[in-house]
DNA sequence: CCTACCGATCGGTAGG
DNA sequence: CCTACCGATCGGTAGG
């Protein structure tokens, strides 16, 4: 009971992940530069005193909020991969799966992200180098470990299974992220159901162990 | 006569072409924000006031430097296309053409420079968009024409050209570019011949008239 | 005289 | 917590 209900003190004040959040969209909007502790202590609704005790240095506050950003999306994809892998058929599993996979990409705050470290990259490298890894190669990674079991299911002929990985995603959103990535809001869009279509078609006419989707089949079992 | 053969007035100082040279360098050692206009000046061997009397303030320098950047690099695949066009080894036509790609695209110069117009995209909305017609667009639309002429020779079997041509440059370059856009200056180096071979064996399992590369041919004859 | 150029300094604003 | 303020620095301008 009465765990402080009306709190005798003034009104709250952000902090911690709220803080963090805070903080994120307003590098987002303005970038790294052009923001200012001034800024983000006023939409947070504290001072900068406050501001400057959580977070000792602007630096501090912007590797804190990248770091955040790159474990919150670090199992993102989890579900989607065990879906492409109980999924039967492998051009609809394959379908979705890019679907998601585009849609996720290419949400702008994670464009956003993308933007403003690599904008940073050189003012830090390290925090740069922890959301390539985190945020981006552990998905990658757990994609080709899901290709790997699909070729041990002898549903997928995938000898390098990283490599193949790569080639499904960047064919998936490689022109999309790239317009995005240089501010091309325009709507003329890629990441098209149609575009889909045909990654996974070519995906699946170099790595499919049965039949091909537009081509004659070789017809030869699976070891 | 007295045609100035030695000046008696001062040395030098950069002036146009140079002088954009000197500010992009220095816009891609810097960024924007941290690149000052005395930076420019000091390198150029010029004072403020000539600098700002070619170029009427820091937005207008940097419009001109990426015009100018994006112009140069309008037609650099043109030779390179040719070359594709020429050898009859598609395999070999499409690992070399692919090889010269990854290295374009991830000169150092060239990453620096998607980044810098990346980062201001905000700021400078329609020199991003100028950059990404001229200096991207253009060339892969010109590698779609390309796969399409290659289609029209029934050497390929491509429907929708620049579908295609994506597909090829993004699986030849999205990881690396990816990785070096994030700044991970890794020697671990993506783009190497191992991975461009995996490129072009998936891209010629879908779209390969005759005899893909790595699996038995359905042998029908091009039309 | 004109052009080209420099040293000096302005008003504003940033992180701390 | 806020106001005030610092040392430093920036883009842009003017006098000579």
């Amino acid at each position: 009971m009465t765990s402080a209900p009306s709190r005798p003190g003034r009104p709250p004040g952000k902090q911690g992940g709220e803080l963090l959040a805070v903080a994120r969209d307003t590098f987002l909007e303005l970038g790294f530069d052009r923001t200012t502790m001034q800024d983000i202590a006023q939409r947070a609704g504290v001072s900068k005193s406050s501001l400057y005790r959580e977070h000792p240095s602007k630096g501090d506050l912007f590797v804190a909020v990248v770091t955040d950003w790159a474990q919150q999306g670090q199992g993102a994809m989890r579900p989607h991969l065990d879906a492409l892998l109980a999924e039967p058929d492998l051009t609809k599993a394959l379908t979705t799966f890019a679907t998601v996979l585009v849609g996720a990409i290419l949400a702008p705050p994670v464009v956003g992200m993308r933007r403003l470290v690599a904008a940073e990259a050189d003012r830090f490298p390290d925090i740069a180098e922890l959301y390539l890894r985190t945020s981006w190669q552990a998905n990658m990674d757990a994609l080709a470990d899901t290709l790997r079991e699909l070729d041990r299911r002898a549903r997928l002929a995938v000898e390098e299974p990283s490599i193949a990985a790569e080639q499904l995603v960047w064919m998936s959103v490689g022109a999309s992220l790239n317009a995005r990535t240089l501010g091309a809001d325009t709507g003329a869009d890629r990441g098209t159901s149609d575009h889909i279509t045909h990654t996974v078609a070519t995906f699946l006419a170099a790595y499919c162990v049965a039949t091909p989707a537009h081509q004659a089949p070789p017809t030869q079992a699976a070891g």
